[in-house]
DNA sequence: ACATTAATGGCACTCGGGGCCAAAAGTCGA
DNA sequence: TCGACTTTTGGCCCCGAGTGCCATTAATGT
């Protein structure tokens, strides 16, 4: 599980009554991706995009909040997963490794998923209204490590070390994945593990 | 000089010749600040702010780019300042501390300036569109740490260190940011030194 | 007075987003 | 098989941000 795995499955609602769905987010989120690959982000309209998945343009804005949510997918549902991740963290690990390796969890996927996400992550980072829009999900990102560190700690969340710990832990995320969209040979997770220690030696 | 310190002055580009100017920023700005909080950031509409500060909708947007740009003033401005104030840090000075430092400088501005300051901010970090908008302006002040760190230690202003520790920087000022509008009676410099504080000790 | 210069602001347009609601397309019970 | 019910669809129309175009305005300099 991953970034790149929040592209979950549509789930049914309920099954059988009423009219069936026209889309799934998947085929929305293919189109949209196909447009932008050919005419980029801005210049795709979302009423090109609606026609590209066969659907009306009002029907799409009730599968995604915006034009700016699109690439993220379902990027809630794998905050669920994260949340799961930290909390199944052994209660003897040091909470900075238990932080960081649950960041190194979440963001590992297979090689055979590599690809997709770096595209996905590529345009997120290299245009400007997806990155401007993107401090929203980081936000819960960050939050459920807040929470984490707050309930280990015996604080609350939105005391000043659990934020810092959520803000930092986003920042070491951003340099590797900067870092990483830049470089084709580079590899995520090393990438997050010479950022952390290149921190703590800065820190020390 | 400050975050509170970028409502600069409007430079005239030349004296003179031509169509007199028919009003500043700062005028702009003023009239923006006092709808916001009467009806809120996203109820106030761009039409309101030109006619409440006297002048055209068209002109407004020669002004500012977006209304997003309103609330942040003239950020460029103080960030000429922020790059000339790590500049000025003394070379014998641990890189660390002289980053710190030089956040620290840039965040430090007299009492009569904060109720101004406070309204800015927590105007920008309690509306989710312009904490979006925003990413755009911490990029560029990230880069001025960035080229800092990679000048000093003989890096290029893409590797992995000035990054890291540009997003760090912003990270530690964001939470203390965070928790100072939060409570009434915080002082920002020494949430700043708290929120390092507590990161080295979390990382040590 | 008149040319020059530069800012203003009106008009019209595109695009994102959302409220409203009739039509569509299924299931289920009689 | 027919109608009632349920749920999604998508068309229509509106609003607000942002932009290109351009005539108008108001200053300076000759």
């Amino acid at each position: 599980m991953s970034l790149g795995t929040f592209l979950a499955v549509t789930r049914a609602p309920r099954a059988g009554v009423g009219r069936p769905v026209a889309t799934t987010h998947e085929e929305i989120e293919d189109a949209a991706f196909r447009l932008f690959g050919e005419h980029g982000f801005q210049s795709t309209t979302v009423e090109a995009i609606a026609a590209e998945a066969g659907i009306g343009r009002r029907t799409l804005f009730r599968y995604f909040d915006s034009k700016n949510d699109i690439p993220w997918g379902r990027f809630d549902e794998s905050l669920v997963h994260f949340r799961a991740i930290l909390q199944e963290s052994p209660a003897d690990l040091g909470l900075r490794e238990a932080v960081h390796r649950g960041v190194l969890q979440f963001n590992d996927f297979g090689p055979e998923a590599a690809p997709q996400h770096r595209r996905r992550m590529g345009l997120i980072l290299s245009t400007p209204a997806l990155q401007a829009h993107s401090v929203l999900r980081y936000a819960q990102w960050r939050g459920v490590i807040a929470e984490f560190v707050a309930a280990r700690e015996g604080l609350a969340a939105g005391d000043l070390l659990p934020v810092t710990v959520g803000h930092t832990s986003l920042a070491l995320a951003l340099s590797a994945y900067e870092f990483w969209l830049a470089h084709d040979d580079a590899d995520l997770l090393q990438l997050l593990d010479q950022a952390m220690a290149g921190l703590r030696s800065y820190l020390a």
